[in-house]
DNA sequence: GAACAGCCTCTTGG
DNA sequence: ACCAAGAGGCTGT
């Protein structure tokens, strides 16, 4: 039992920030939603610790937001202007709609950007959840973000229930993990990429914290030359280095292209990459080895031309015109396996390879009983899968 | 450089 | 019931 929070409220209407279509449709993986509460909530770095951040959008044009620290403390002065910055306020949705897209793309007459905004995310914990993306559904991103907190990051607080704990460091991550008690966690062959990100990154930042190492390309490099750096990372191609470059380091211009958006420009923009362009391309890639090497000139040429289309904010447009293409799809989980992931997370592991491969095998067995006591208890948290169909592909979640 | 199989795991459609 | 295909890609040949 929690006392009720002290929410304070911003003033930002609905239409320029939908919690639900920023925090839930495969941009941020690791807000919990609690269902009977309408709250989500997550851990959050802000100033220089990290505090569980609770908000939610109970009325149009309010969004409330409270916090709780690590000895139970509501108040945080500096969370206001953390959270003007982690969901770009400055930022006017309506405006760049009539002042930029509608001038520019006359698809946009026919779209409303229904609240869908970039944030400014932790840049670590962004190419983190990036690397697990790749071939890969927003469920199963959703609880692998979860397991890299609740398994190697460290205990916050709890609220409403829930433990939550902090994204690890890349430190954290090579001391407390390892490739094979990764697997055992889902991530399958991603296992691979992370554990070798995460040491690449350890050696590289030297007095930086992670996410700071990441941010300081941004001040002396050009988009291509981050990208390229970017991509020195195991498991980080075009397609995450574009991710993280945009939600990560607030690239707004940069316009990362998956086979939606690819789909969309061949479909209705009728963008196809002549030799021409693939050339200007090479031409410009020449001093950067490993962008030639992971590129693919096909889907380069779409994302420069998107980025011409759409202009500095050719980002945000990108995540609109996606957010309309694919707003409710894939990867709906049934109840009964949303159960037992339930269950996954509710056996408390301590990132120890035998014990976690004993729990992998217990899971079997206690499955049958322990579901229905899960049941009994009654499910009230939930990590939300996906967007729209709410019961079908929420992951349920508790302790 | 381009093309293609293979990768972990889960879900859905046939 | 069962299997193939695909999921907001990347790596290695």
């Amino acid at each position: 039992m929690s006392k009720l929070l002290e929410f304070k409220c911003i003033k930002f209407t609905a239409d320029e920030l939908h919690l639900e279509n920023v925090l839930q449709c495969g941009q941020a993986f690791r807000w919990v939603f609690h269902e009977k509460l309408g709250h989500y909530s997550t851990t959050l770095k802000v100033g220089d610790r990290f505090r569980i951040v609770v908000v939610k959008q109970s009325e149009k044009d309010c969004i409330q937001y409270a916090s709780l620290g690590k000895d139970g403390s509501e108040e945080c002065a500096a969370l206001y202007g953390f959270l003007k910055r982690y969901f770009r306020l400055e930022v006017p949705l309506g405006t760049l709609l009539k002042t930029e897209w509608l001038m520019r793309d006359s698809r946009f007459k026919h779209i409303s950007p229904k609240g869908v905004r970039i944030l400014a995310q932790d840049p670590w914990e962004t190419l983190c959840s990036f690397i697990c993306s790749s071939n890969n559904n927003i469920a199963r991103i959703t609880k692998m973000c979860h397991a890299l907190s609740t398994e190697f990051g460290n205990l916050v607080g709890h609220y409403d229930g829930v433990d939550h704990y902090s994204f690890p460091t890349s430190r954290e991550l090579t001391q407390r993990a390892s490739e094979e008690s990764l697997r055992v966690l889902g991530f399958g062959y991603r296992a691979k990429y992370i554990m070798a990100t995460a040491k690449k990154i350890e050696h590289e930042r030297l007095h930086l914290s992670d996410s700071e190492y990441l941010q300081s390309w941004k001040d002396n490099l050009e988009y291509e030359q981050i990208r390229e750096k970017m991509m020195s990372f195991h498991g980080v191609g075009p397609k995450v280095a574009d991710c993280v470059c945009l939600s990560g380091l607030q690239m707004d211009d940069v316009v990362p292209v998956d086979v939606h958006i690819a789909r969309i420009a061949q479909r209705d923009y009728k963008f196809s990459a002549g030799k021409q362009d693939i050339m200007e391309l090479q031409t410009r890639y020449r001093e950067l080895p490993i962008t030639r090497k992971k590129v693919n000139y096909e889907l380069d040429v779409i994302r420069s031309r998107f980025k011409e289309k759409w202009g500095n904010f050719a980002g945000w447009a990108q995540g609109i015109v996606f957010a309309q293409e694919v707003g409710k799809t894939s990867g709906a989980t049934s109840e009964s396996t949303a159960i037992k992931r339930r269950l996954e997370f509710a056996v408390k592991i301590e990132g120890q390879e035998q014990q976690l491969l004993v729990k992998k095998q217990n899971l079997d067995m206690i499955s049958t009983s322990a579901i229905e006591k899960v049941v009994e208890e009654k499910i009230e948290y939930t990590i939300t899968g996906r967007p729209k169909r709410k019961t079908a592909s929420n992951v349920t979640y508790g302790s």
